[in-house]
DNA sequence: ATAGTAAGTATCTAATTAGATAGTAATGGA
DNA sequence: TCCATTACTATCTAATTAGATACTTACTAT
């Protein structure tokens, strides 16, 4: 199935859809976000995305990774630790959590105005 | 399979989570994108998005509107004439727009940097 | 000896999304 | 009379993603 001319690949050529591409994953958003905080190992992260499960988690961290958003550092010990954390690349989207986080808060506030009323999250 | 206690539904609770939700289809980010310089009518955003097919637009115009960004006004003539624009909602989602738009933009540059380099693309 | 720990991998299934294709409705124009 | 037009809907299949579950490694503490 090759298909050269077909223009499906805007890839690297528009930035929305190269966006979209990146942050497609579930989680992508709510890692940025705490790794924009601090940098993280494996198991914190795993423990604030909860009830995440860790093959899904490696599989968003990998697809960060590849990307080059997100860096992975390893230490050579036992038990393993591996830290994650925001690359350059990622450090330059903070601008977008930003306005992300300002708008979806916004849109819940009108959410809640509509009477579509939750509790206030402990996370996140 | 009832699952209240789960927490896994932060929609309206965690703005990266309602974010994610909101923005997760494939084409969520370019319609925003083409509804924020002018209202558009169905045939033309599907002009625009090209290769996308009806039913798929129809999906994602469908989502959005569920949601609360974008406005749908339906006139009475034959042949139909629907036109799309972007909602109160839709319009303090700009900021990130643009904030994604120059990201993507210096991402793509860090790529050709790393000598992954596309031609421009003509439309987005 | 055994259990616990951290960070995985490998499979497989389930759920969600996108896309292909065909059909509809009402009218104006050739 | 037939075709084009616009904005769909309805099915069905294909592709992509997420999640469940079990296993691994090598060391330390009990």
């Amino acid at each position: 199935m090759k298909n050269e001319s077909e223009k499906k690949d805007l890839f690297g050529i528009c930035p929305y859809f190269t966006s979209q591409k990146v942050l497609s994953g579930k989680w992508a958003l709510l890692i940025l976000h705490y790794l924009s905080e601090r940098t993280l190992r494996f198991k914190e992260l795993e423990r604030e995305l909860a009830p995440i499960t860790q093959a899904t988690l490696t599989k968003q961290l990998r697809n960060l990774e590849e990307h080059g958003l997100i860096t992975r550092t390893v230490y050579n010990t036992i038990p393993p630790k591996v830290e994650y954390s925001l690359s350059e690349l990622g450090l330059q989207f903070k601008p977008v959590l930003d306005s992300l986080e300002k708008w979806g808060d916004s849109y819940i506030a009108h959410m809640e105005g509509k009477g579509v009323l939750k509790e206030k999250a402990h996370n996140c």
